[in-house]
DNA sequence: CAGTATCCCCGCTGATACTG
DNA sequence: CAGTATCAGCGGGGATACTG
């Protein structure tokens, strides 16, 4: 671990994963192109306004493709973008220690039971 | 990418590092052991409400270890605990993917630039 | 279908004052 | 020094209704 000012470089990468919604749409995102409604589906609970102001955000810092069909009834289609795959590192590592995280969570359980 | 249930296994690593003044707090701790004023001192604008709450969060979550010297003056010391330093893979993925977004960034000022 | 437009609430955060 | 206690403000997010 490096002592210089290196983490404060973290806040764009933070920035670009909260937001209430945006982890879940990200994880179908990397499944492949979805419409707004299949998102919509997918995710339980979200309302269109969060939908479209999480996509608009993803789109805006470039992570998200947004292709409009001019046809009616209207279709827009959502994917990852070339850079949106970018994320995949962060993602793995914060994926990797949710694991173990999960563990420390259910061993430090265990432990308490035994004491009481 | 593994297109498995996979990353709904983020959140625990988000909810770990989210909150306004944690990236920072982690930040000083990597350094070393810090008492509560430095942290404070180093940390501009934070107030000792917000300082202790986002501690106590990290200590209930085994990030963070707290030591109270019984002492008058109090002397309080706060350091990252053995597992703590397990979330380093995460910030330094954050890191590096934080130190091509600013370059990314920068190249699209410039090509918006040059179109204009 | 894929969004806007409004209204509203609650919880995070800040400011300030107090204390062992 | 290292905190609590209390009050207040603001804005992210939810519910609902409307639209091209």
């Amino acid at each position: 671990m490096k002592h210089d000012l290196e983490y404060c470089t973290v806040e764009p990468a933070l920035e670009v994963l909260t937001g209430k919604w945006k982890i879940s749409i990200l994880y179908f995102l990397f499944q492949g192109t979805k419409r707004f409604s299949e998102l919509q589906n997918s995710i339980p609970n979200i309302t269109k306004k969060m939908l479209t102001s999480q996509l608009r955000e993803l789109e805006e810092q470039d992570i998200v493709r947004r292709v409009v069909y001019p046809v009616v009834p209207p279709k827009v289609e959502y994917s990852l973008s070339e850079y949106g795959y970018s994320v995949e590192p962060i993602l793995r590592a914060m994926h990797l220690w949710g694991m173990t995280h999960i563990k420390h969570i259910q061993l430090k359980r265990e432990i308490q039971k035994v004491q009481t």
